[in-house]
DNA sequence: ATTGTGGCCTGCCCGC
DNA sequence: TGCGGGCAGGCCACAA
């Protein structure tokens, strides 16, 4: 599904729309814009703009318009995004890999009849005009320790959790949290607050370079814990039977062994 | 403020 | 072979 990794890809593919001018917009699912937005309002803001710049935040895609307000493009579990009839992102963990036109939801057609196109059978994303920005919080993929352990900071919650917050730490999603604390070896269920600094800084460079290895393997589905993710698999470090549960309302992977044995 | 839960959406997989 | 239940998770509304 659209992690942080695969979101950046959809934002180098969108870049390429930078300084084109929007002919037309297509709504062809209202449903899928978001709070208060409505085709009207997207095309009276979209329409005739030019696209000024290309940004991302976390999980969220953001199209500046020149002179207008920006437009915000969240993909959901299943959300693909093409540009030039060029996909994003081939294919996608728990999507279909078809690809059918009554699964686009959104169009952008520029001058020269080019187009920007969201795909997404099971319409978990969407799109809304002028997101706030402030709602997210440090993008995942230059966090720094010190944003980390303050994200982590009081919380009593699962840490899991922590990380999954969006508000907080933007980008995470259940593939890359779980990989990440996996190869940390930290227990998904700690309270966010309990780490130690020397554990901070261990999850800190776990994140990093699952980010960076991930990214350069192909995504979020790339991680040495996927092939594990089923039920009553072997860690593949040690060997002991993974533990599936439910953590932050996410089904979660993870083994006891690992965390709880002296490496 | 923080934390937890349920619901949304629907294609796909598995078992019968 | 067809059918139906369960599953996947990003995000939000809501409750305590």
């Amino acid at each position: 599904m659209p992690e942080i990794l695969e979101v950046e890809r959809y934002e180098r593919l969108a870049a390429r729309t930078v300084g084109r001018r929007i002919a037309r917009v297509d709504t062809p699912d209202a449903w899928y814009l978001k709070r208060g937005a409505d085709a009207g309002a997207v095309q009276s803001v979209a329409t005739g703009a030019t696209v000024g710049g290309v940004r991302r935040i976390g999980k969220l895609l953001l199209i500046d318009l020149r002179d207008r307000m920006t437009l915000g493009l969240r993909f959901g579990m299943t959300g693909r995004l093409f540009v030039d009839g060029i996909a994003g992102i081939d294919e996608l963990e728990y999507g279909s890999s078809r690809v059918e036109p009554e699964w686009e939801r959104f169009r952008l057609e520029f001058d020269d009849a080019s187009r920007l196109v969201m795909h997404d059978p099971r319409r978990l994303g969407g799109v809304e005009i002028a997101p706030d920005e402030s709602r997210l919080g440090a993008d995942a993929l230059t966090l720094t320790r010190a944003e980390l352990a303050a994200s982590l900071r009081g919380g009593r919650g699962p840490l899991k959790a922590r990380l999954m917050d969006q508000s907080r730490i933007a980008g995470m999603g259940n593939l890359l949290t779980d990989e990440s604390l996996w190869r940390a070896r930290l227990s998904p269920t700690s309270a966010a607050g309990d780490l130690s600094d020397q554990e901070i800084t261990r999850l800190h460079a776990t994140m990093r370079q699952v980010l960076h290895e991930l990214g350069e393997r192909g995504g979020s589905h790339t991680g040495d814990l996927q092939l594990a993710r089923t039920r009553g698999a072997a860690c593949p470090r040690c060997g002991s039977s993974m533990l599936r549960q439910t953590t932050g309302g996410r089904s979660t992977y993870w083994c006891t062994a690992c965390v709880d044995g002296a490496s």
